[in-house]
DNA sequence: AATAATAGTTGATTTTATCAACTATTGATT
DNA sequence: AATCAATAGTTGATAAAATCAACTATTATT
């Protein structure tokens, strides 16, 4: 209806508004939804440490595009909390493997569900075929505007040290 | 192409987790346009008030979503720069209009195109129904995720006092 | 063996966000 | 008109986060 007038006042919008937005908007929905852990902040960092076997600090880093210090500092904060280890990686002694505890995988369930319901009712009234369509279209953007693939965390741990030990 | 992979691999993740990359990398994508400039930050405040003859702390808190106290800053730093002024109004003395001034305006082209560019290299390979059409997603998806309505802060300001001064 | 590079850590600094208390002004109630 | 509540803005204190350089430990390169 209205569409175009939308985007007529969209002209010349810095794009990044709208993302900084509905990110803050998506945390605050997402974050009532935690309110009876005993933590407070970094749940997708503990969901993606959750969802690998072990990951180091540098990939981290990369994926989130923060300083490897702040990692640092947010490991610090689950480590606290019981929540994740660091293990020293027998390969590569200067890499410290970050492991999800039992503790830390009791939450992912919940942690993933939020997470779905909070993109659910993001989209809602979006066709399944207009949700595809916006991913498709965030991931294309992130390529344009970024040099790393989106995936590019992914390959990385995978070190390939043909030790015999 | 790999469309279906990247969805995949899209599931159960927050939405607010690309979003945020992507605001940084934007921001950073327009940072580098503004290096000459004698003031490194709150671009995009500066154009909004730009694009009002003048415009209350208020509104731009609304429309920013952050604390008025960030306002008072942010409008500090400036009016430091000598790109914005606060103006009492007389129609309603609690309230301070901030209006840009002569030297602030003489940016907003420069702010303006540069967040064209950013925007253009961010929907490089996007048809213009596919700009569109993202914006008009987004746009959807900030009411579905967000209480108010995200025109709310335009409406504002036209406030009709019938003072016959 | 020497040097460079990488992963992680630490401390200092700066920036930013947040909150509560406060002033000034206006609006509403009686 | 007097009182009280609400609003716009400001300030100061505090807390949280980002940033950067220096540092250790380890591995890779020459």
């Amino acid at each position: 209806m209205e569409d175009k007038e939308n985007c007529k006042s969209d002209f010349g919008t810095p794009l990044a508004y709208k993302f900084t937005l509905l990110a803050k908007n998506y945390y605050g929905a997402a974050a009532a939804h935690f309110t009876e852990f005993d933590f407070d902040k970094y749940f997708y960092v503990l969901m993606v440490i959750g969802n690998h076997e072990k990951i180091t600090q540098q990939c981290l880093a990369k994926y989130f595009d923060i300083d490897k210090a702040s990692i640092v500092r947010i490991i610090d904060y689950l480590t606290d909390k019981g929540l994740v280890i660091r293990e020293k990686n027998a390969l590569d002694r200067r890499e410290h493997m970050i492991v999800c505890t039992e503790k830390g995988k009791t939450y992912l369930p919940k942690i993933n569900e939020a997470f779905n319901l909070v993109n659910n009712s993001a989209f809602k009234n979006f066709t399944e075929q207009e949700q595809k369509l916006f991913f498709e279209m965030l991931n294309r953007m992130l390529q344009n505007i970024s040099g790393l693939p989106a995936e590019y965390y992914e390959l990385k741990y995978v070190k390939s040290n043909n030790v015999s030990k």
